[in-house]
DNA sequence: CACTGATAACTGACCGTTCAGTTAGTAAGT
DNA sequence: ACTTACTAACTGAACGGTCAGTTATCAGTG
């Protein structure tokens, strides 16, 4: 005969009403930056999140919300940190500059944390709702604040007069652009030193932008 | 009575062995480039080459193989001709440095060209065989035109002591990064003067590698 | 030049599978 | 006993890939 539950046994699940959207987009992302969105199918989202589909449909409209919740929740926490720093320096903006590199770089390298761009490069076409946000509140924000330290540099006679945003642009695309190549290519690749490529970009950079010859 | 069928009637379609591969392809690039290699449909393909789904699996044996074929179609050609570019010049160094960033950001900026890459970056996890061959037949020899004009450099006393393969890196990173940001974000983002951006980098990034100071 | 197979390029209907999203019912919590 | 978080089985649509049949083309024949 079967065996009755054993009284300990633990129950099937529980009800945990405020963990869920959480442990969802913790899973979607995890997903997402390792397959892509396309690929990435709600059925393993649940899994990976400890539930099944139709639990994932409580929480979030349709796979494109969720996709939109991630983006939303994981990528402007970065952007703040970076204009707490920026608001508060008091150094030169060349030491500015090289601290926004660093921590910049940092974080990116994360592969969690670059995914979302990659994700939004990738496959942003499909979602243009979306594209506009991440544009206005991440790309142009980050954007801002090297800019405005390279503004305060040209105002303060260190840097030679360029345009501040096109200036920008020059200084985060290595960073953003040696994440990317990470997670893409870099097993098929030779290896990068990182620190080096850090190290080299600043020197050529303020090298570039320091007001002399 | 039914018409018999007139004697200058078309024929429903034609057998045109030779042409069809390369019009399947330039479908299928056109497509990809617009909406990535997932959310491309076989059939869509097949309808704007002027042909039936069928006929595409005559030619290729499965859609991944489609996908590869273009990349190895589309890709290899523009890096011979930069090292055509390469070995035939005889300027300075900074004159050849000038000449292959104006070339390559030319035909990066052209949507149909830079959607490889970023389709590469996007949804090559996917393929590992096809992004292997990627990175070492573009990535890493588009890398080495750079820095083999860079050592160039660095030999005749023109640039100061640098890692050419970090600096080549550093010079194409720009590039790259603003071409794909034409294609996935430049609608939703400030108008980029892709002519002053060029030269503002090839200024900074000339300056910063200058042998002196 | 007209006719006639023979050949192979091409079509289009079909199949198996996968997946986003739905819902009727179950069990955890109170 | 009542509410609701959660499950699991289901649906309908879409898609990659296949294949039996159709038709354009052409060499060979008279």
């Amino acid at each position: 005969m079967p065996d009755p539950p054993a009284p300990t046994e633990a129950p099937r699940w529980r009800r945990r009403r405020d963990a869920r959207p959480a442990e969802i987009t913790d899973a979607a992302l995890a997903l997402f930056a390792q397959t892509g969105f396309a690929a990435t199918t709600v059925a393993a989202i649940a899994a990976r999140a400890g539930v099944t589909k139709g639990t994932v449909y409580l929480y979030f409209p349709s796979k494109e919300d969720l996709f939109a919740a991630v983006v939303r929740e994981r990528t402007l926490p970065m952007i703040e940190q970076g204009e707490a720093l920026s608001a508060a320096f008091t150094g030169s903006s060349s030491d500015l500059l090289r601290q926004l590199f660093s921590r910049w770089f940092a974080v990116l390298r994360a592969p969690e944390r670059i995914a979302l761009p990659r994700l939004m490069m990738a496959e942003g076409v499909a979602f243009p709702h979306l594209t506009r946000f991440f544009v206005e509140e991440i790309v142009q924000r980050g954007r801002s604040l090297f800019a405005s330290a390279i503004r305060r540099g040209i105002g303060a006679g260190e840097f030679r007069e360029v345009d501040p945003d096109l200036a920008a642009r020059l200084a985060t695309a290595p960073l953003i652009y040696a994440a990317l190549h990470q997670t893409s290519y870099a097993s098929f690749d030779a290896p990068l030193d990182a620190d080096a490529y850090l190290a080299t970009h600043i020197d050529l950079f303020l090298g570039g932008l320091r007001a002399d010859s």
